[in-house]
DNA sequence: GTGCGACGATTTTAG
DNA sequence: ATCGTCGCAC
């Protein structure tokens, strides 16, 4: 293909981004708006047009399913392999760089990668070590302290407790930790990019390579990034450098793990990029879009951009309002057999929810009704224990040190190694600053005659099996390793079929060993390379099974997807948005954004569901509508299955309520809510979700949520000095004071 | 060293 | 409701 020809199947805005001249650019790219093809069409075009050496090519994704659809897209553009060419996402490309330069980086050669389930093992040992109290120092929080830090490029001794001995407390914590990482040689996630950023800032020779070398990057979905990905580009990149980034501000939906759309500004700003814009959506009809839009220009501090269509109309926006969750499954049960009488394939189908809790209602209808569904999320393949358990044998046989690895299968199977012995292995690893394995060797013959013969034969185990493996073929190695280990053998005895899948997943492991092709030049032997292979993509990639079923996922994970036929389900108050932004202006508009990524999934049907009950958690509670419907274009919906019998407008005031109007004599309007929702049916309630309030004891504050009904109802309140509490309605003695 | 019952937490999640 | 962790009893 010419250079030319590559651009005919553009729109004009699409090829303005990818024929702009070079240098630094920010493509601001709508949902639906051919994002990707303009990535890939810009890197072909930079081949092609401007005979760049796809030596001399980055292109960087946040999935491994990006990265691997990014290559088979440039590629087909191409219509040759693009091998030199490295794509990959910010930790696999990391990775790749610190594996060719353990040296400068200093990092032993074998070094191993942990998952953040490994971190919190390590984290939470380290808290007890330190004789911590784990409910004050709660080893997730901590954790999330470091990573916090680290995503933003701060070493722990470059932090300052500030006279804050909580913070000198974490900061202490965190210092431990990168000790203890270093001696055993393993590095987490954030710690790669952490890392590579480093050895390129202090190697100067190294920096100056890449920079020449790849004198053009590609960054997608650049609204995810967080500070140590935005400083990595930059130092690669060089401060003016040809970055071609591509994002949407408004999609940005993962604040809360780091991920920083000022970035975007930012980029704009510093790199002085030329912005520019894709408007024009090719997915969804112009309702739906009209809806999108709506909804999204609520939020204020955007890049600024609207999706429109050359498509006109579309079918409305159906809204549902259900009595109870149960109720709302089974609308969306009727409408996917209407789809599938359509002649719809139930794969383009999908309901979309904000919490993983919600799958289950759905999921019972579906069974019931013979349906066949996928839940999407979960455990991963390689992050099931049993896996992992194997894993950790693999490792030990390529590294001793790692600490991890022998905390964790030390005694699993069960080998006659306790608390007390491992204990003592402990402190004395950590008096003497040594691995686990080399104190362990050292006190064998200070140990109890049992205690020792046990930790011998773990010893002798692993180095046998190091030795036998040491030839192998890998798929040989990792079956060898599974059977001598004493897993198999452990999980095969196990009762219940859990231990037969586990078994399963096993052998399925070693058939993964042998599908495995490494990336070639990372200089890793075939296992090295297996086992970071199995930490940096824990195996979503092939996940993909080929039956047509119903998709269920929440809206995090509907993220980039797209399909014909949608619901959005549980669209009420404190559950989208959800009860932890509901009140929260700084939190809210991330919701909103989650909401626009949820509405611009669907092409051709779209339906949104509340309930006015809902079991959740074991116990019902009654949500009013959430604000998000109140935000639609009401000229946009549709009401389903609309009653007579009438309480209040559904789709009134942005805040929601609770009081129960008195009966209206009738529905004069659109639409009109067709049962009271409110959860206390007769009752006259001044109270509403947000309304301030005044408890004798408790003092001033918000009310959050209601539950139960009758003499039970309770009432969750944020209160300003005494926090959240749940008290009991008819008794609070609460006084409305807004 | 293993097994069971109490207890508590429970938004979203890639690498 | 349910799942994972923890402490204690065998």
């Amino acid at each position: 293909m010419s250079g030319h020809r590559l651009l005919d199947s553009l729109n004009d805005a699409q090829r303005e981004a990818v024929t702009a001249p070079l240098g630094p650019v920010l493509v601001l790219a709508g949902a639906g708006s051919g994002k990707t093809r303009v990535l890939t069409h810009r890197a072909a075009w930079l081949i092609l047009e401007h005979g760049v050496s796809p030596h001399g090519l980055m292109a960087v994704t946040f999935t491994n399913k990006a990265a691997a659809e990014m290559r088979g897209r440039i590629e087909s553009l191409l219509d040759m392999p693009a091998d030199p060419l490295w794509i990959g996402t910010f930790h696999g490309l990391a990775h790749r760089m610190l594996r060719r330069h353990w040296r400068e980086a200093g990092l032993p050669q074998s070094f191993q990668i942990i998952d953040e389930d490994d971190q919190q093992r390590l984290v939470r040992k380290i808290i007890r070590e330190q004789k911590l109290d784990e409910q004050r120092w709660v080893p997730r929080e901590v954790q999330q302290f470091i990573n916090a830090h680290k995503d933003e490029g701060r070493r722990s001794k470059k932090l300052e407790d500030r006279g804050d001995p909580t913070r000198r407390q974490l900061i202490r914590l965190y210092a431990l930790y990168e000790a203890r990482c270093e001696q055993a040689g393993v590095v987490d996630f954030a710690e790669l990019l952490l890392r590579c950023h480093e050895t390129l800032q202090n190697v100067p020779d190294l920096g100056a390579y890449y920079r020449e070398r790849f004198r053009h990057i590609l960054v997608d979905e650049f609204q995810d990034t967080n500070g140590i990905q935005y400083d990595w580009l930059r130092l690669l990149a060089g401060r003016t450098g040809a970055a071609f980034v591509v994002g949407d501000d408004d999609q940005s939906i993962y604040r809360w793990r780091g991920a920083r759309v000022e970035n975007m500004q930012h980029f704009r700003r510093e790199f002085g990029a030329t912005v520019y814009r894709l408007e024009q959506n090719y997915r969804s009809t112009q309702v739906i879009l009209a809806a999108a839009n709506a909804v999204i220009s609520r939020n204020s501090d955007r890049m600024g951009k609207e999706l429109w269509t050359a498509a006109k109309g579309g079918e409305p926006i159906r809204v549902y309002a259900a009595f109870n969750e149960r109720d709302e499954a089974d609308f969306v049960i009727e409408r996917i057999r209407e789809h599938e009488r359509r002649g719809l394939p139930l794969a383009a189908a999908a309901v979309l929810y904000r919490s993983n809790a919600q799958s289950r209602a759905f999921e019972e209808a579906l069974m019931a009704a013979r349906i066949p569904y996928r839940v999407y999320g979960g455990l991963r393949f390689f992050e099931r224990a049993e896996i992992k358990d194997a894993l950790a044998y693999l490792r030990l046989t390529q590294s001793r040190a790692d600490d991890i690895s022998f905390e964790r299968v030390v005694n699993l199977p069960a080998r006659g190694i306790g608390g007390a012995t491992l204990e003592q292995v402990r402190t004395h690893a950590r008096d003497r600053a040594v691995s686990l394995w080399e104190a362990g060797q050292a006190m064998l013959p200070s140990l109890p005659s049992r205690a020792a013969g046990a930790l011998r034969g773990f010893f002798g185990l692993i180095d046998r099996l190091a030795a036998d493996i040491a030839p192998m073929p890998l798929e040989e190695q990792v079956r060898h390793v599974i059977q001598a280990s004493g897993l198999r053998d452990h999980h095969a005895k196990e009762k219940d079929h859990k231990g037969e899948a586990r078994v399963e997943n096993l052998d399925e492991l070693v058939n993964a060993a042998e599908g495995f092709a490494p990336e070639s030049d990372d200089g890793l032997t075939p296992l090295g390379a297996f086992l970071a292979h199995a930490t940096l993509e824990s195996g979503e990639t092939q996940a993909a099974t080929g039956a047509d079923c119903v998709q269920l996922m929440t809206l995090h994970a509907a993220k980039g997807l797209e399909f014909p036929t949608v619901f959005l389900v549980g669209l009420e108050e404190g559950l989208f948005p959800s009860e932890h932004s509901a009140f929260d202006a700084d939190r809210l508009p991330e919701e909103r954004r989650l909401c626009y990524v949820g509405l611009t999934r669907a092409m051709q049907r779209l339906y949104l569901t509340h309930a006015e009950s809902r079991r959740i958690y074991g116990h019902t509670s009654y949500r009013d509508p959430s604000r998000f419907l109140s935000e639609l274009p009401p000229e946009a919906l549709e009401d389903v299955r609309p009653r007579i019998s009438v309480s209040r407008p559904l789709y009134s005031a942005p805040g929601p309520a609770i009081v129960r109007r008195g009966p209206v004599a009738e529905a004069s309007e659109t639409r009109r809510r067709s049962r009271a929702a409110a959860p206390l049916a007769g009752e006259d309630v001044p109270m509403r979700l947000g309304s301030r309030v005044r408890h004798p004891k408790f003092g001033e504050g918000t009310i959050l949520r209601f539950e139960g009904s009758g003499e039970s109802r309770q009432v969750h309140v944020n209160f300003e000095d005494a926090g959240q509490k749940w008290l009991m309605y008819e008794l609070a003695r609460l006084e409305r004071i807004s």
